[in-house]
DNA sequence: AATCCGGCTAACCTTTCGGTCAATGGCAAC
DNA sequence: GTTGCCATTGACCGAAAGGTTAGCCGGATT
């Protein structure tokens, strides 16, 4: 159960009362979508969660649909946090942070997570626009993450030589089939702490220890 | 215009008329729900595709929930595979081709692991036997992945020291990646030689070249 | 004071859902 | 032929689904 949804209200737009019920609808609708899926929750619910006439969610919104996919974006809006680069750190560094916020990013946001996933897996169809801007996020993540080891090789600092798209590739499968695991087996089973250590050990070499380090020989067999 | 396709039966068991619709009714159920999930399938849907009375779906089974559970059931016939481990091989051939396997394996059951992922995800008290069944499945593959990096270890034909455990667990997310990636790219984005040979590298060194199987190397899309 | 309109509701509509039931055809045993 | 059981059916049921409609209410506009 997350909590910590605040919408933060612009003081500038004075929030008809009307806003007020619709919000309190998305919300009622946010809780129950996430919890029980699309077709297992109907308006009635949805209304009485909301303490509001199932009428007035559809003078709202026009259909059921409609409300969903104005909860699918309410629900990403967490999703688009900028990893601020700071340039102050090597690639190295920058990279495990990468992979550390990616973790803490899952740990946090478990539920609604799980809920993207399940429904992109079920429904394509409701949730295309979901999957757009999923992909992107994705996309723009793994850019980041190309960019970054390519400097890395470039600097010497990498061991691996692979060619850094399919080094981002396989660090990313990685990075989902923890969150993955972390669905199903629950928080116990993955430490974020100690799989950017098993990742760092691969991309840079057998030190688990700090990222100061510098130049890390091949490990070779 | 009833029975007359081709089911193999075993000649031990008479099969009787009731047999033949009940099997009619679990192949119609299993495409729908896998196609539409458990909620969106109707039992009158299932009637129509099965051609036969919803009545008698009722007869056979109990309610909507039980023949659901039939389906999950003939679902995982295909997963319980064995894995022969060739003694032959040594622990790195065997290692990658239970790798190969698991990959293979995905790509030709996509459908259904899709579906089983999904549902996992979105509906837990309906497949709880499900994830029972997924569960261990999951963790005898990952015994037999810690047992062959060990002794593999202990051959010294291993590069990586760490904990087979932890070793099976890193290569486990990254093969669970490579499926999710798979489930959502598409065939196109993944290639279970190219995810070989990296894992391959990973464990034993740098060497791209399989040991004892022919494995033609496609480039990198 | 009369009007208008945005916000809101109770009651209602149609369709479909999972599930039941009485009745029936077919077939083997007697 | 009759009995009796298995397999099967169409008709039916109450509940709940998504959605509509007519109308109420209170504050701003004229």
């Amino acid at each position: 159960m997350g909590a910590s949804q605040a919408k933060q209200l612009n003081s500038s737009e004075p929030r008809t009362q009307s806003q007020d019920s619709r919000d309190e609808i998305l919300k009622a609708a946010m809780q129950l979508f996430a919890n029980r899926g699309f077709h297992e929750t109907s308006m009635s619910e949805v209304a009485r969660e909301a303490q509001v006439s199932k009428a007035l969610i559809f003078w709202h919104f026009k259909t059921k649909e409609e409300l969903f996919v104005a909860v699918l974006k309410r629900l990403l809006e967490p999703y688009f946090i900028d990893f601020a680069e700071e340039a102050a750190m090597d690639e190295r560094a920058q990279i495990e942070k990468l992979v550390e916020a990616y973790l803490l990013f899952v740990r946090d946001n478990a539920s609604s997570v799980r809920f993207f996933l399940a429904q992109m897996l079920h429904d394509e169809r409701l949730s295309e626009s979901l999957s757009d801007q999923v992909l992107k996020l994705y996309s723009g993540y793994r850019a980041m993450l190309v960019e970054l080891i390519g400097r890395a090789q470039q600097k010497g600092i990498c061991a691996r030589r692979t060619a850094p798209e399919s080094a981002a590739a396989f660090l990313l499968s990685a990075l989902n089939g923890l969150l993955i695991e972390y669905l199903f087996m629950g928080a116990n089973a993955v430490d974020p702490e100690g799989a950017v250590a098993m990742v760092a050990e691969w991309l840079f070499g057998i030190l688990p220890g700090s990222s100061s380090t510098e130049g890390g020989g091949a490990p070779a067999a």
